[in-house]
RNA sequence: GGGGGCGUAGCUCAGUUGGUUAGAGCGCCGGCCUGUCACGCCGGAGGUCGCGGGUUCGAGUCCCGUCGCUCCCGCCA
Protein backbone atom coordinates (compact mmCIF):
# COMPACT_ATOMS: atom_id res chain seq x y z
CA UNK A 1 0.00 0.00 0.00
CA UNK A 2 1.74 3.55 -0.74
CA UNK A 3 -0.46 5.60 1.96
CA UNK A 4 -1.36 4.77 5.21
CA UNK A 5 -4.83 4.65 6.10
CA UNK A 6 -6.45 7.73 7.40
CA UNK A 7 -6.29 7.73 11.23
CA UNK A 8 -9.54 6.76 12.91
CA UNK A 9 -10.58 4.11 15.85
CA UNK A 10 -9.64 0.79 14.17
CA UNK A 11 -6.19 1.90 12.69
CA UNK A 12 -3.66 4.01 11.84
CA UNK A 13 -1.29 1.54 9.60
CA UNK A 14 -1.31 -1.23 7.49
CA UNK A 15 0.01 -3.89 9.46
CA UNK A 16 1.84 -5.63 6.51
CA UNK A 17 3.42 -2.35 5.50
CA UNK A 18 5.42 -1.91 8.94
CA UNK A 19 8.92 -1.80 8.59
CA UNK A 20 12.07 -1.26 10.88
CA UNK A 21 11.99 2.24 9.92
CA UNK A 22 8.69 2.49 12.29
CA UNK A 23 10.47 1.08 15.24
CA UNK A 24 9.73 3.21 18.40
CA UNK A 25 6.22 4.38 17.13
CA UNK A 26 2.84 3.88 18.62
CA UNK A 27 0.87 2.31 16.27
CA UNK A 28 -3.44 1.04 15.96
CA UNK A 29 -3.51 -1.38 13.00
CA UNK A 30 -6.68 -3.72 12.31
CA UNK A 31 -7.33 -7.21 10.35
CA UNK A 32 -8.37 -10.72 10.89
CA UNK A 33 -6.27 -13.49 13.44
CA UNK A 34 -4.04 -15.37 10.88
CA UNK A 35 -2.05 -17.81 13.05
CA UNK A 36 -1.86 -18.20 17.26
CA UNK A 37 1.02 -19.10 18.87
CA UNK A 38 0.27 -19.35 22.61
CA UNK A 39 3.32 -19.97 24.60
CA UNK A 40 1.03 -19.90 27.84
CA UNK A 41 2.86 -16.80 29.43
CA UNK A 42 3.53 -14.84 25.88
CA UNK A 43 0.88 -14.78 23.05
CA UNK A 44 2.27 -14.47 18.89
CA UNK A 45 -0.60 -13.33 17.35
CA UNK A 46 -0.09 -12.82 13.33
CA UNK A 47 -1.97 -10.56 12.34
CA UNK A 48 -3.51 -10.30 8.90
CA UNK A 49 -4.82 -7.59 6.68
CA UNK A 50 -4.79 -6.39 2.54
CA UNK A 51 -1.54 -5.48 2.90
CA UNK A 52 0.13 -8.54 4.79
CA UNK A 53 1.43 -10.41 8.28
CA UNK A 54 2.60 -8.84 11.24
CA UNK A 55 3.37 -9.84 14.38
CA UNK A 56 1.51 -9.27 17.76
CA UNK A 57 3.18 -9.65 21.10
CA UNK A 58 1.11 -10.35 24.22
CA UNK A 59 2.99 -9.94 27.38
CA UNK A 60 0.68 -10.55 30.32
CA UNK A 61 2.10 -7.69 32.00
CA UNK A 62 2.34 -5.12 29.39
CA UNK A 63 -0.74 -6.12 27.45
CA UNK A 64 -3.04 -5.72 30.63
CA UNK A 65 -6.27 -6.70 29.67
CA UNK A 66 -5.81 -7.77 26.16
CA UNK A 67 -3.43 -10.48 27.75
CA UNK A 68 -6.83 -12.01 28.22
CA UNK A 69 -8.41 -11.51 24.92
CA UNK A 70 -5.32 -12.63 23.43
CA UNK A 71 -6.41 -16.52 24.83
CA UNK A 72 -9.35 -16.34 23.16
CA UNK A 73 -8.79 -15.47 19.77
CA UNK A 74 -9.14 -17.78 17.24
CA UNK A 75 -8.13 -17.58 13.45
CA UNK A 76 -10.23 -15.57 11.76
CA UNK A 77 -11.41 -13.54 14.80
CA UNK A 78 -11.20 -9.45 13.58
CA UNK A 79 -8.84 -7.18 15.57
CA UNK A 80 -7.86 -3.74 16.33
CA UNK A 81 -4.93 -3.45 17.99
CA UNK A 82 -2.70 -0.37 19.83
CA UNK A 83 0.67 -1.00 20.37
CA UNK A 84 4.27 -0.08 19.94
CA UNK A 85 6.65 -0.96 16.73
CA UNK A 86 9.80 -2.54 18.37
CA UNK A 87 12.83 -3.83 16.38
CA UNK A 88 13.33 -7.14 16.92
CA UNK A 89 16.62 -8.87 18.41
CA UNK A 90 18.67 -10.26 15.95
CA UNK A 91 17.56 -14.04 16.66
CA UNK A 92 14.01 -13.35 16.71
CA UNK A 93 14.11 -11.76 12.79
CA UNK A 94 12.12 -13.86 10.44
CA UNK A 95 13.57 -13.38 6.67
CA UNK A 96 9.94 -15.27 5.54
CA UNK A 97 7.80 -12.87 6.01
CA UNK A 98 8.76 -8.69 4.59
CA UNK A 99 7.45 -7.19 8.39
CA UNK A 100 9.78 -10.00 9.98
CA UNK A 101 12.15 -7.49 11.62
CA UNK A 102 9.98 -5.84 13.41
CA UNK A 103 6.74 -6.77 15.98
CA UNK A 104 3.75 -4.56 17.46
CA UNK A 105 4.33 -4.92 21.71
CA UNK A 106 0.41 -4.69 22.05
CA UNK A 107 -1.02 -2.05 24.62
CA UNK A 108 -4.16 -2.82 23.88
CA UNK A 109 -6.70 -4.76 22.28
CA UNK A 110 -10.43 -4.85 20.63
CA UNK A 111 -12.20 -7.87 19.15
CA UNK A 112 -14.61 -6.87 16.76
CA UNK A 113 -16.06 -10.04 15.75
CA UNK A 114 -15.07 -13.46 16.61
CA UNK A 115 -15.31 -16.54 13.79
CA UNK A 116 -16.53 -19.72 13.24
CA UNK A 117 -13.49 -22.19 12.72
CA UNK A 118 -13.43 -22.03 8.99
CA UNK A 119 -14.05 -25.08 6.75
CA UNK A 120 -10.88 -25.28 4.86
CA UNK A 121 -7.60 -23.38 5.69
CA UNK A 122 -6.96 -20.04 4.90
CA UNK A 123 -3.35 -19.54 6.18
CA UNK A 124 -1.70 -22.38 4.04
CA UNK A 125 -2.37 -22.88 -0.25
CA UNK A 126 -3.68 -26.43 0.61
CA UNK A 127 -5.50 -27.83 -2.94
CA UNK A 128 -8.98 -27.69 -1.87
CA UNK A 129 -12.44 -28.79 -3.36
CA UNK A 130 -13.57 -26.26 -5.74
CA UNK A 131 -17.25 -26.55 -4.96
CA UNK A 132 -16.10 -25.91 -1.30
CA UNK A 133 -14.39 -22.67 -2.11
CA UNK A 134 -17.04 -21.19 -3.98
CA UNK A 135 -19.37 -22.43 -1.21
CA UNK A 136 -17.57 -19.91 1.28
CA UNK A 137 -16.29 -17.57 -1.33
CA UNK A 138 -15.59 -14.52 1.25
CA UNK A 139 -13.38 -16.99 3.13
CA UNK A 140 -11.64 -18.35 -0.21
CA UNK A 141 -10.97 -15.10 -1.44
CA UNK A 142 -9.00 -13.91 1.80
CA UNK A 143 -6.38 -17.09 0.69
CA UNK A 144 -3.02 -15.33 -0.20
CA UNK A 145 -2.88 -16.80 -3.74
CA UNK A 146 -6.64 -15.61 -4.12
CA UNK A 147 -5.54 -12.10 -3.15
CA UNK A 148 -2.31 -12.55 -5.42
CA UNK A 149 -4.42 -13.30 -8.42
CA UNK A 150 -7.04 -10.57 -7.95
CA UNK A 151 -3.93 -8.14 -7.68
CA UNK A 152 -2.67 -9.27 -10.17
CA UNK A 153 -5.82 -8.32 -12.64
CA UNK A 154 -5.81 -5.06 -11.31
CA UNK A 155 -2.85 -4.33 -12.27
CA UNK A 156 -2.81 -5.69 -15.88
CA UNK A 157 -6.15 -3.94 -16.54
CA UNK A 158 -4.36 -0.71 -15.10
CA UNK A 159 -1.65 -0.97 -17.03
CA UNK A 160 -3.56 -1.81 -20.21
CA UNK A 161 -5.60 1.57 -19.75
CA UNK A 162 -2.74 3.53 -18.91
CA UNK A 163 -0.76 2.53 -22.64
CA UNK A 164 -3.97 2.91 -24.65
CA UNK A 165 -4.78 5.89 -23.42
CA UNK A 166 -1.29 7.39 -23.51
CA UNK A 167 -1.58 5.81 -26.88
CA UNK A 168 -5.24 8.48 -27.90
CA UNK A 169 -7.35 5.11 -27.59
CA UNK A 170 -10.76 5.83 -25.85
CA UNK A 171 -12.42 3.37 -23.94
CA UNK A 172 -16.63 3.11 -24.58
CA UNK A 173 -18.69 0.81 -23.03
CA UNK A 174 -20.91 -1.47 -25.11
CA UNK A 175 -24.37 -2.76 -24.61
CA UNK A 176 -25.01 -5.74 -22.41
CA UNK A 177 -28.80 -6.36 -23.23
CA UNK A 178 -28.20 -6.98 -27.28
CA UNK A 179 -29.38 -8.56 -30.29
CA UNK A 180 -27.94 -11.66 -31.15
CA UNK A 181 -24.40 -10.80 -32.99
CA UNK A 182 -23.43 -14.53 -33.66
CA UNK A 183 -19.95 -15.58 -33.50
CA UNK A 184 -20.68 -19.18 -33.97
CA UNK A 185 -21.45 -19.79 -29.99
CA UNK A 186 -24.98 -20.40 -28.70
CA UNK A 187 -26.24 -16.63 -27.28
CA UNK A 188 -27.13 -16.69 -23.65
CA UNK A 189 -30.86 -14.93 -24.27
CA UNK A 190 -32.91 -12.93 -21.25
CA UNK A 191 -36.65 -12.62 -21.40
CA UNK A 192 -37.78 -9.22 -22.41
CA UNK A 193 -40.51 -8.26 -20.13
CA UNK A 194 -42.05 -5.37 -22.19
CA UNK A 195 -42.58 -7.68 -25.14
CA UNK A 196 -43.40 -11.43 -24.14
CA UNK A 197 -41.98 -13.97 -26.10
CA UNK A 198 -38.78 -11.98 -27.69
CA UNK A 199 -35.41 -12.13 -25.95
CA UNK A 200 -31.82 -9.71 -25.41
CA UNK A 201 -28.98 -11.63 -26.69
CA UNK A 202 -25.68 -11.03 -24.06
CA UNK A 203 -22.98 -10.19 -26.57
CA UNK A 204 -20.22 -13.05 -27.70
CA UNK A 205 -17.74 -10.04 -28.11
CA UNK A 206 -18.40 -6.60 -28.89
CA UNK A 207 -17.51 -7.09 -32.72
CA UNK A 208 -20.87 -5.11 -34.30
CA UNK A 209 -20.45 -1.89 -31.75
CA UNK A 210 -17.07 -1.30 -32.32
CA UNK A 211 -17.46 -1.73 -36.23
CA UNK A 212 -20.15 1.05 -35.63
CA UNK A 213 -17.54 3.30 -33.80
CA UNK A 214 -15.31 2.81 -36.62
CA UNK A 215 -17.86 4.26 -39.30
CA UNK A 216 -18.92 6.57 -36.74
CA UNK A 217 -15.24 7.93 -36.80
CA UNK A 218 -13.96 7.57 -33.19
CA UNK A 219 -10.74 6.08 -34.63
CA UNK A 220 -9.26 4.62 -31.68
CA UNK A 221 -11.39 2.62 -28.97
CA UNK A 222 -11.00 0.01 -26.59
CA UNK A 223 -12.57 -2.08 -24.04
CA UNK A 224 -12.18 -4.62 -21.08
CA UNK A 225 -15.18 -6.20 -22.35
CA UNK A 226 -17.49 -9.00 -20.84
CA UNK A 227 -17.97 -11.61 -23.11
CA UNK A 228 -20.54 -14.44 -22.89
CA UNK A 229 -20.63 -17.23 -24.72
CA UNK A 230 -23.18 -20.17 -23.87
CA UNK A 231 -20.77 -23.56 -24.49
CA UNK A 232 -20.00 -26.01 -22.17
CA UNK A 233 -16.95 -24.70 -19.73
CA UNK A 234 -13.12 -26.36 -19.51
CA UNK A 235 -10.73 -26.13 -17.09
CA UNK A 236 -8.95 -22.92 -18.67
CA UNK A 237 -12.55 -21.86 -20.45
CA UNK A 238 -15.90 -20.12 -18.59
CA UNK A 239 -18.78 -19.08 -20.22
CA UNK A 240 -18.34 -15.59 -19.01
CA UNK A 241 -14.71 -14.35 -19.43
CA UNK A 242 -12.90 -10.62 -20.22
CA UNK A 243 -11.45 -9.44 -22.90
CA UNK A 244 -9.30 -6.65 -24.17
CA UNK A 245 -11.20 -5.55 -27.79
CA UNK A 246 -9.74 -3.00 -29.35
CA UNK A 247 -10.21 -1.11 -32.58
CA UNK A 248 -8.68 1.56 -34.84
CA UNK A 249 -9.55 3.33 -37.95
CA UNK A 250 -7.05 3.98 -40.87
CA UNK A 251 -4.17 1.18 -40.18
CA UNK A 252 -2.29 -0.89 -41.59
CA UNK A 253 -0.68 -4.15 -40.16
CA UNK A 254 1.81 -2.78 -38.77
CA UNK A 255 0.18 -0.09 -36.51
CA UNK A 256 -2.01 -2.77 -34.77
CA UNK A 257 1.17 -4.86 -34.63
CA UNK A 258 3.02 -1.81 -32.59
CA UNK A 259 0.36 -1.08 -30.14
CA UNK A 260 -0.28 -4.28 -28.95
CA UNK A 261 3.32 -5.22 -28.75
CA UNK A 262 3.47 -1.70 -26.66
CA UNK A 263 0.53 -2.81 -24.40
CA UNK A 264 1.31 -6.14 -24.05
CA UNK A 265 5.14 -6.21 -23.41
CA UNK A 266 4.35 -4.02 -20.19
CA UNK A 267 1.84 -6.37 -19.31
CA UNK A 268 3.72 -9.50 -19.76
CA UNK A 269 6.49 -7.94 -17.55
CA UNK A 270 4.26 -7.92 -14.72
CA UNK A 271 3.81 -11.59 -14.62
CA UNK A 272 7.46 -11.73 -15.22
CA UNK A 273 7.36 -13.90 -18.02
CA UNK A 274 11.44 -13.05 -19.20
CA UNK A 275 9.94 -12.57 -22.92
CA UNK A 276 12.46 -10.38 -24.95
CA UNK A 277 11.91 -6.80 -26.04
CA UNK A 278 9.74 -6.02 -29.08
CA UNK A 279 9.72 -6.03 -31.85
CA UNK A 280 8.95 -9.53 -31.55
CA UNK A 281 9.45 -12.38 -34.23
CA UNK A 282 6.77 -13.17 -36.89
CA UNK A 283 6.20 -16.21 -39.03
CA UNK A 284 3.45 -16.52 -41.96
CA UNK A 285 0.86 -18.93 -41.46
CA UNK A 286 1.75 -20.92 -44.44
CA UNK A 287 5.15 -21.34 -42.52
CA UNK A 288 3.86 -22.04 -39.35
CA UNK A 289 1.32 -24.85 -40.49
CA UNK A 290 4.90 -26.06 -42.78
CA UNK A 291 6.84 -26.64 -39.78
CA UNK A 292 4.63 -26.74 -36.51
CA UNK A 293 1.24 -28.24 -38.24
CA UNK A 294 0.12 -24.77 -36.02
CA UNK A 295 -1.21 -21.49 -36.88
CA UNK A 296 0.18 -21.06 -32.88
CA UNK A 297 3.42 -23.03 -33.06
CA UNK A 298 5.10 -23.76 -29.67
CA UNK A 299 8.41 -22.59 -29.99
CA UNK A 300 10.08 -23.85 -27.01
CA UNK A 301 11.05 -27.01 -28.20
CA UNK A 302 11.89 -28.30 -31.84
CA UNK A 303 10.65 -31.60 -33.38
CA UNK A 304 9.75 -29.55 -35.90
CA UNK A 305 8.00 -31.11 -39.60
CA UNK A 306 9.55 -31.28 -42.89
CA UNK A 307 8.28 -32.04 -46.20
CA UNK A 308 9.63 -35.32 -47.69
CA UNK A 309 7.36 -35.54 -50.44
CA UNK A 310 10.09 -35.30 -52.84
CA UNK A 311 12.52 -37.43 -51.20
CA UNK A 312 9.74 -40.52 -51.95
CA UNK A 313 8.20 -39.55 -54.99
CA UNK A 314 7.86 -42.92 -56.82
CA UNK A 315 8.99 -45.45 -53.87
CA UNK A 316 7.10 -48.60 -54.23
CA UNK A 317 5.36 -47.50 -51.41
CA UNK A 318 1.39 -47.45 -52.46
CA UNK A 319 -0.09 -46.01 -49.18
CA UNK A 320 2.33 -42.76 -49.77
CA UNK A 321 2.39 -42.87 -53.82
CA UNK A 322 -1.49 -43.12 -54.17
CA UNK A 323 -1.52 -39.94 -51.59
CA UNK A 324 1.24 -38.15 -53.81
CA UNK A 325 -0.57 -38.50 -57.13
CA UNK A 326 -3.59 -37.40 -55.30
CA UNK A 327 -2.08 -34.18 -54.84
CA UNK A 328 -1.20 -34.65 -51.23
CA UNK A 329 1.68 -34.66 -49.70
CA UNK A 330 4.34 -36.26 -47.20
CA UNK A 331 5.64 -34.91 -44.25
CA UNK A 332 7.64 -35.90 -41.42
CA UNK A 333 9.06 -35.58 -37.88
CA UNK A 334 12.54 -36.82 -36.78
CA UNK A 335 11.51 -37.55 -32.78
CA UNK A 336 15.34 -37.95 -31.86
CA UNK A 337 16.76 -41.03 -30.30
CA UNK A 338 13.73 -42.80 -28.79
CA UNK A 339 13.17 -45.99 -27.37
CA UNK A 340 8.97 -46.97 -27.91
CA UNK A 341 7.60 -50.62 -28.01
CA UNK A 342 5.90 -51.52 -30.47
CA UNK A 343 2.45 -51.06 -29.07
CA UNK A 344 3.94 -47.53 -28.12
CA UNK A 345 4.53 -46.99 -31.93
CA UNK A 346 1.27 -48.47 -32.65
CA UNK A 347 -0.47 -46.14 -30.24
CA UNK A 348 1.04 -43.14 -32.20
CA UNK A 349 -1.89 -43.65 -34.53
CA UNK A 350 -4.50 -43.02 -32.03
CA UNK A 351 -2.47 -39.48 -31.46
CA UNK A 352 -3.24 -38.72 -35.03
CA UNK A 353 -6.41 -39.86 -35.52
CA UNK A 354 -7.52 -37.37 -32.37
CA UNK A 355 -5.75 -34.54 -34.83
CA UNK A 356 -7.71 -35.61 -38.10
CA UNK A 357 -4.99 -38.25 -39.48
CA UNK A 358 -5.63 -41.48 -41.16
CA UNK A 359 -2.29 -43.15 -39.48
CA UNK A 360 1.42 -43.02 -38.86
CA UNK A 361 4.59 -44.54 -39.96
CA UNK A 362 7.53 -44.99 -38.36
CA UNK A 363 10.90 -46.09 -39.03
CA UNK A 364 14.30 -46.32 -36.90
CA UNK A 365 17.17 -45.06 -38.73
CA UNK A 366 19.96 -47.54 -38.18
CA UNK A 367 23.31 -48.40 -39.93
CA UNK A 368 22.45 -45.78 -42.67
CA UNK A 369 19.03 -47.44 -43.29
CA UNK A 370 15.94 -48.02 -41.82
CA UNK A 371 13.90 -50.46 -39.34
CA UNK A 372 10.69 -50.23 -40.18
CA UNK A 373 7.60 -52.27 -41.68
CA UNK A 374 7.86 -50.22 -44.51
CA UNK A 375 11.46 -50.08 -45.33
CA UNK A 376 11.35 -53.07 -47.48
CA UNK A 377 9.20 -50.50 -49.75
CA UNK A 378 12.17 -47.71 -50.56
CA UNK A 379 15.49 -48.43 -52.46
CA UNK A 380 18.84 -47.04 -50.30
CA UNK A 381 18.71 -43.45 -52.27
CA UNK A 382 15.38 -42.22 -51.33
CA UNK A 383 16.36 -43.66 -47.64
CA UNK A 384 19.31 -41.69 -47.70
CA UNK A 385 17.17 -38.56 -49.04
CA UNK A 386 14.85 -38.88 -46.37
CA UNK A 387 17.39 -39.35 -43.64
CA UNK A 388 18.96 -36.18 -45.24
CA UNK A 389 15.85 -34.37 -45.10
CA UNK A 390 15.31 -35.18 -41.51
CA UNK A 391 19.37 -34.86 -39.99
CA UNK A 392 18.81 -38.37 -38.71
CA UNK A 393 21.17 -39.72 -36.75
CA UNK A 394 21.72 -43.11 -35.61
CA UNK A 395 18.49 -44.52 -33.66
CA UNK A 396 16.36 -41.56 -34.25
CA UNK A 397 12.61 -42.34 -34.50
CA UNK A 398 11.23 -41.00 -37.74
CA UNK A 399 7.24 -40.35 -38.17
CA UNK A 400 5.75 -39.91 -41.09
CA UNK A 401 2.28 -39.28 -42.36
CA UNK A 402 0.68 -38.47 -45.85
CA UNK A 403 -2.41 -37.01 -46.80
CA UNK A 404 -4.00 -33.69 -48.16
CA UNK A 405 -1.32 -31.07 -47.17
CA UNK A 406 -3.57 -29.45 -44.40
CA UNK A 407 -4.50 -32.93 -42.63
CA UNK A 408 -0.69 -33.86 -42.73
CA UNK A 409 -0.09 -30.83 -40.99
CA UNK A 410 -2.28 -31.01 -38.78
CA UNK A 411 -1.84 -34.55 -37.69
CA UNK A 412 2.02 -34.08 -36.96
CA UNK A 413 1.39 -30.96 -35.18
CA UNK A 414 -0.84 -32.58 -33.17
CA UNK A 415 1.55 -35.56 -32.86
CA UNK A 416 4.58 -32.86 -31.90
CA UNK A 417 2.77 -31.33 -29.17
CA UNK A 418 2.02 -34.57 -27.45
CA UNK A 419 5.15 -36.15 -28.45
CA UNK A 420 7.27 -33.15 -26.66
CA UNK A 421 4.91 -33.49 -23.72
CA UNK A 422 5.52 -37.54 -23.70
CA UNK A 423 9.27 -36.81 -23.89
CA UNK A 424 9.38 -33.97 -21.38
CA UNK A 425 10.85 -31.52 -24.29
CA UNK A 426 8.87 -28.37 -23.12
CA UNK A 427 10.33 -26.26 -20.22
CA UNK A 428 8.22 -25.02 -17.63
CA UNK A 429 10.60 -21.76 -17.09
CA UNK A 430 10.38 -20.76 -20.41
CA UNK A 431 8.35 -18.64 -22.77
CA UNK A 432 8.33 -18.33 -26.60
CA UNK A 433 6.25 -15.27 -28.25
CA UNK A 434 5.72 -14.44 -31.90
CA UNK A 435 3.52 -13.21 -34.43
CA UNK A 436 1.34 -15.59 -36.82
CA UNK A 437 0.96 -13.43 -39.62
CA UNK A 438 -0.35 -13.65 -43.29
CA UNK A 439 -3.86 -15.64 -42.42
CA UNK A 440 -5.89 -16.59 -45.13
CA UNK A 441 -9.39 -15.16 -44.39
CA UNK A 442 -11.31 -18.47 -45.60
CA UNK A 443 -9.96 -22.85 -45.22
CA UNK A 444 -11.82 -25.61 -47.50
CA UNK A 445 -14.26 -27.44 -45.54
CA UNK A 446 -16.35 -30.08 -45.96
CA UNK A 447 -19.22 -28.23 -47.78
CA UNK A 448 -17.95 -25.42 -49.32
CA UNK A 449 -15.77 -22.87 -47.40
CA UNK A 450 -15.22 -21.55 -44.17
CA UNK A 451 -13.40 -18.90 -41.97
CA UNK A 452 -10.35 -19.29 -40.22
CA UNK A 453 -10.25 -18.39 -36.66
CA UNK A 454 -7.51 -16.00 -36.34
C1' G B 1 -24.01 -35.07 -26.27
C1' G B 2 -19.74 -39.07 -25.65
C1' G B 3 -15.64 -41.20 -22.74
C1' G B 4 -12.29 -41.63 -18.36
C1' G B 5 -11.36 -40.67 -13.07
C1' C B 6 -13.05 -39.54 -8.21
C1' G B 7 -16.70 -39.38 -3.81
C1' U B 8 -14.03 -42.39 3.47
C1' A B 9 -13.41 -37.33 9.94
C1' G B 10 -13.95 -29.97 9.34
C1' C B 11 -9.59 -30.14 5.27
C1' U B 12 -6.05 -33.25 2.32
C1' C B 13 -5.84 -38.33 1.81
C1' A B 14 -4.58 -43.98 2.94
C1' G B 15 -7.57 -48.34 3.50
C1' U B 16 -4.13 -55.06 0.73
C1' U B 17 -7.68 -60.93 -1.78
C1' G B 18 -14.53 -59.09 0.74
C1' G B 19 -13.13 -60.65 7.20
C1' U B 20 -12.47 -58.49 14.41
C1' U B 21 -13.47 -52.07 16.99
C1' A B 22 -12.31 -47.83 9.50
C1' G B 23 -6.83 -45.00 9.97
C1' A B 24 -2.88 -40.83 9.13
C1' G B 25 -1.37 -35.64 8.76
C1' C B 26 -3.44 -30.95 9.45
C1' G B 27 -7.49 -28.54 11.88
C1' C B 28 -10.74 -28.48 16.37
C1' C B 29 -11.41 -28.96 22.07
C1' G B 30 -8.84 -29.34 27.03
C1' G B 31 -4.10 -29.11 29.89
C1' C B 32 1.20 -27.42 30.26
C1' C B 33 4.59 -23.89 28.30
C1' U B 34 7.91 -16.20 28.22
C1' G B 35 10.70 -15.88 21.93
C1' U B 36 7.58 -18.54 18.67
C1' C B 37 6.68 -17.62 13.53
C1' A B 38 3.72 -24.47 9.85
C1' C B 39 5.86 -23.18 17.88
C1' G B 40 6.40 -27.54 21.09
C1' C B 41 4.66 -31.49 24.58
C1' C B 42 0.43 -34.39 26.80
C1' G B 43 -4.64 -35.80 26.45
C1' G B 44 -9.46 -35.82 23.90
C1' A B 45 -13.65 -35.37 20.67
C1' G B 46 -14.96 -36.15 15.79
C1' G B 47 -17.45 -41.19 10.57
C1' U B 48 -24.99 -42.34 7.33
C1' C B 49 -17.43 -44.74 3.98
C1' G B 50 -22.33 -39.50 -1.41
C1' C B 51 -27.42 -41.87 -1.76
C1' G B 52 -30.64 -46.31 -3.00
C1' G B 53 -30.83 -51.36 -4.13
C1' G B 54 -28.42 -56.16 -4.86
C1' U B 55 -24.76 -60.45 -4.22
C1' U B 56 -22.64 -62.71 0.31
C1' C B 57 -22.28 -65.94 6.58
C1' G B 58 -19.92 -61.06 6.14
C1' A B 59 -19.40 -55.04 1.76
C1' G B 60 -15.66 -48.79 2.55
C1' U B 61 -14.02 -52.97 -0.82
C1' C B 62 -17.91 -56.71 -5.72
C1' C B 63 -22.55 -55.71 -9.06
C1' C B 64 -26.76 -52.40 -10.73
C1' G B 65 -28.94 -47.68 -10.43
C1' U B 66 -28.68 -42.59 -9.00
C1' C B 67 -26.62 -37.80 -7.51
C1' G B 68 -22.37 -34.70 -7.24
C1' C B 69 -17.41 -33.28 -8.56
C1' U B 70 -13.44 -33.47 -12.07
C1' C B 71 -10.55 -34.17 -16.64
C1' C B 72 -10.68 -35.09 -21.92
C1' C B 73 -13.45 -35.09 -26.64
C1' G B 74 -17.52 -32.79 -29.10
C1' C B 75 -18.94 -27.65 -28.82
C1' C B 76 -16.42 -22.99 -28.50
C1' A B 77 -11.52 -19.15 -30.37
Amino acid sequence: MKQPPRANAYRDAWAGDLRAENAGTEVRVAGWVHRRRDHGGLIFIDLRDRAGIVQLVFHPETSGPAFALAEALRPEHVLTARGTVVEREKANVNDNIPTGAIEVQVLGAERLATAETPPFPIDEDVEVDEMLRLRHRALDLRREPMQRAMKLRHDVVQTMRRELDARDFLEIETPILTRSTPEGARDFLVPNRREPGTWYALPQSPQLFKELLMVSGYERYYQIARCFRDEDMRADRQAEFTQLDVEMSFVEEDDVIETLEAVMTKVFALADLGLPEPPWPRMSYAEAMSRFGSDRPDLRFGLEIRDITEAVRGAQFRVFQSVIDGGGVVRAINAGKRELSRSELDGLNEIVQRHGGKAVAWAFAEDGGWRSPIAKFFDEDRIAAVNAALVAGEGDLLLFAADHERVAAGALGGLRLELAERFGLIPDDRNEILWTVDFPAFEPAEHGWTAVHH
